[in-house]
DNA sequence: AATGAAGTCAAGCAGTCGCTTGAGTTCTAT
DNA sequence: ATAGAACTCAAGCGACTGCTTGACTTCATT
């Protein structure tokens, strides 16, 4: 009963219930949601299918669970970007505090690129529940359209708020289209570089300009 | 044997080949190449599942021409547009050239939004032998570049192709994303109004502004 | 009226899908 | 030692998939 003590067991099944999440996650990074087969995951987690059952229930609940940890990997890394900014940021600061989390991921590739290729398919094709964590997306872009709107005083609020959400949206066709494979090649101060003042762009517009 | 007479087999039968492109169509706007089903199909355009393979051979080959369609009238709208562009267009009026095929279908709806729907899953996942059609990508692509570098004499080459190809992503973003449905009920020169700034904002940059 | 091409149709084939089942293994607890 | 919980496994179920088949209707041709 000593807490400490390991359950080889019980250590062997969570080791099964991580492996079928992360062959799941990187499953609905490549194909989305339709995408997901049972005896594919289970074969590249090296389990059997019913492992998928007796862990989670049904396939659709070890997606939904998969994609969940996703959603939260990418909102906290964004909502903790957001809130280091202080109150006189610039426009060139917000979009680098926006982005950085994508372009981290898409440099260092592997499970944080995964994680942004799930986010970004489940702002196209969203599950059944997700309404559940659509709390933490209205946070994230409270956040930006706060600091966006102390850099731009005249602007009417909704459309700081279709700014944000264009910007987000950009972001996330960097990380689900072709593009972004390429972008990864890059070095991470050259995606920078580009990215951010396209970012920037896009949240001030071009009212100021001829 | 004369040409104008009607043979009404033949007409029947191309009945049935443009009603199963138009079922593939809205399939495939809807939920991309893997949520596509031959029965589903099938009985959206009131056929039988053997109609397909008589008239295109499989389900693939019918997804194929639907979204070969669908490109060739994209692409066609946007290169028309870019083209009645002058040479000394400003950034906004290269927005909203380049916007506003997308613009259109949005308010349009029907088979013009899902042709841009399917544009954009076909960017996501690109079927097996799409790169027959990049050409026509890159001439729309080249064009807008071609603006974009007369307004911004002193930016280095590839970042006006990154720009060009995250506004165009931007776009894509929004016809399939559940935002484009937002967008879809409002009226076009309130879409025009929110999008341009940001589109011609993200051609632009934030380089000449703190 | 006879012929044959064009097209449609219900039925069914082989394969894959998600999921369940019951037996089997491995370890803890008593 | 023994009982039972935790977990894994091969096998198989019904439902669905894309596609084929052969009979059938429809119509222009002759």
């Amino acid at each position: 009963m000593r807490p400490e003590k390991t359950d080889l067991r019980r250590e062997a099944g969570q080791r099964t219930r991580d492996d079928l999440l992360a062959a799941a996650l990187e499953l609905l990074a490549q194909r989305g949601q339709g995408g997901v087969t049972l005896r594919e995951i289970t074969q590249n987690a090296g389990a059997n299918v019913a492992a998928v059952s007796y862990h989670f229930g049904s396939l659709k609940a070890l997606c939904e669970v998969a994609i969940e940890h996703a959603l939260e990997r990418y909102l906290d890394a964004q909502i903790r970007e957001l809130d280091a900014l202080t109150g006189s940021a610039t426009l060139s600061e917000l979009a680098e505090a926006f982005a950085r989390p994508m372009v981290s991921a898409l440099v260092a590739g592997g499970r944080d690129l995964a994680v942004m290729r799930t986010v970004a398919r489940v702002g196209i094709d969203p599950p059944e529940g997700w309404e559940r964590l659509a709390g933490k997306f209205e946070e994230a872009r409270r956040q930006a359209v706060r600091v966006l709107a102390a850099n731009l005083p005249g602007v009417d609020e909704r459309d700081l708020v279709f700014r944000v959400r264009c910007a987000a949206g950009m972001l996330n066709w960097l990380a689900v289209a072709p593009i972004g494979a390429e972008l990864a090649a890059e070095p991470a101060e050259r995606v920078e570089r580009m990215l951010i003042p396209v970012v920037a762009g896009a949240f001030r517009g071009a009212l100021a300009s001829p």
